[in-house]
DNA sequence: CGTTCCATTGAGACCCATCAATCTGTGTGG
DNA sequence: CCACACAGATTGATGGGTCTCAATGGAACG
């Protein structure tokens, strides 16, 4: 558990603020060397619970997890996906109690950063406020996006945009290619991020791998027809509000949008 | 336009911002005497649109406002609802382009403070910006809460929670009394909210009048039942993170949560 | 090789959408 | 003060997208 263990995951972290926020060397260098307490986390293990009053933030150094909220009858909605570099509690920073669930959704890594050690580092390097700030305004954002699914989109076009919008953030810490990633999630997993069965999602599954637009062997997902996928998903990526557009594991360079 | 014209609609800010943190004496001072530019605007009306790089933030100073998402093909999602004192598009200060839309449901007075007045007041009261990154943040609590609606509820638990929810932020500001408030929505809102068709949104409706757990005489919302329409809705005002659980115009104080 | 998790398939039902009238209240103009 | 327009609420009929229940199949694992 020395600061500096970890360097490759940790710059995951880096790479993932850096792909919404300029970064300069100074905070970089600071991100880095953040004091965190690693931990491992089985599948299905909880990183943080609803209740919970965390003194820490978590950073996703390798794995998957996901944020759910949970109905007394035993009705579950996930909110939010997170690939690895995502700090999926950031929100804890200003919201004593937690609302909601991180739970891992395969063995996973994740780094814990007490929160007095997020402010020291944010009042030493004033802009990276800002970058965490925009961080869970992102999130926010792409709460908005999947509402319009949950409320207004097709069951093909929610899977259709989930799919597209899990390949731009896999891509945007390089763990995507040849529009292909790794998504270790169940299709009971989908359904319940979407607001379906999972009977459904099966059969919407089989639609969208007859008509090869994607394959998906798990955990392996692979976008066959990106044009087609993006357009029954009627996807815009603003929402992510990246800096710059997918490199090549998403899109081709000098592709229209 | 002068600076402390429209202090009565101002305080709303303040009450808003102090349902959610505390602020003493000097900050309250801070946020009432922030310039803004005061603008009317009609029922229908867009305050700002998505696309748009706005270079201010609009707090409600009266009426009612909601965010809102299109679909290309015309279908709506509302995101969220904004009673006076709230600062519908906090955000802009972070994300430079609006990913949706923020209209007038009602003929409503906006204040637009320039973002640099937002940086010289957190800089000149730091504690200031952990309030209004907190606002961002309780915003998507909520948009978290609203997603377990649409993908997990029934649409009678959907309509329910929305009045509980709705009561409980119209009270933080004093808009509410005797558990009933004025809600500006037709049911064509409420359905474009919720994810449901206007139809749909008139039959539930007449069955929870029916069963007197609400009545409502547009634009006046009243809560007959506050237990029932509680247990239906399985509301748990959790994620709202109010400092104080409601005062009169809600529940009675004492009673149990 | 039993267990377990997950994907798949079929049958039937239901919630809710869609379409289309009709009704009601409000405001407007003559 | 009436005729008219208009927005929103209400009602009925019909259909479809999706759910639920239940069974089967396949792969991984100890």
């Amino acid at each position: 558990m020395t600061r500096l263990d970890r360097t490759p995951e940790r710059q995951l972290l880096v790479r993932r603020l850096a792909s919404a926020t300029i970064l300069d060397e100074a905070e970089r260098e600071a991100l880095i060397s953040l004091p965190m307490l690693v931990r491992d986390f089985a599948d299905g293990q909880d990183l943080v619970r609803g209740g919970d009053r965390p003194q820490h933030c978590c950073v996703l150094l390798s794995g998957f997890a996901c944020r759910y909220l949970l109905l007394a009858d035993g009705r579950r909605q996930i909110a939010a996906f997170h690939p690895p570099g995502d700090i999926p509690d950031l929100q804890s920073l200003h919201l004593q109690v937690m609302d909601h669930s991180v739970g891992a959704m395969m063995p996973t890594v994740a780094g814990f950063i007490q929160h007095e050690h997020v402010h020291r580092i944010t009042s030493q390097h004033p802009r990276l406020i800002h970058a965490f700030w925009r961080e869970t305004l992102i999130d926010a954002a792409i709460f908005r996006a999947w509402m319009v699914g949950l409320g207004r989109r097709t069951a093909h076009e929610r899977i259709a945009h989930l799919i597209c919008e899990m390949l731009l953030r896999f891509d945007a810490v390089g763990l995507a290619e040849n529009r292909t990633f790794r998504l270790p999630v169940t299709q009971n997993d989908i359904a319940d991020a979407l607001g379906l069965s999972n009977v459904h999602v099966n059969r919407v599954l089989q639609d969208l791998r007859r008509d090869e637009l994607i394959s998906w062997q798990r955990p392996d997902v692979a976008i066959l027809d990106w044009d087609r996928l993006r357009d029954l998903a009627m996807f815009d990526p603003a929402y992510l509000h990246m800096r710059s557009l997918p490199g090549a594991g998403a899109a081709e360079p000098g592709e229209e949008h």
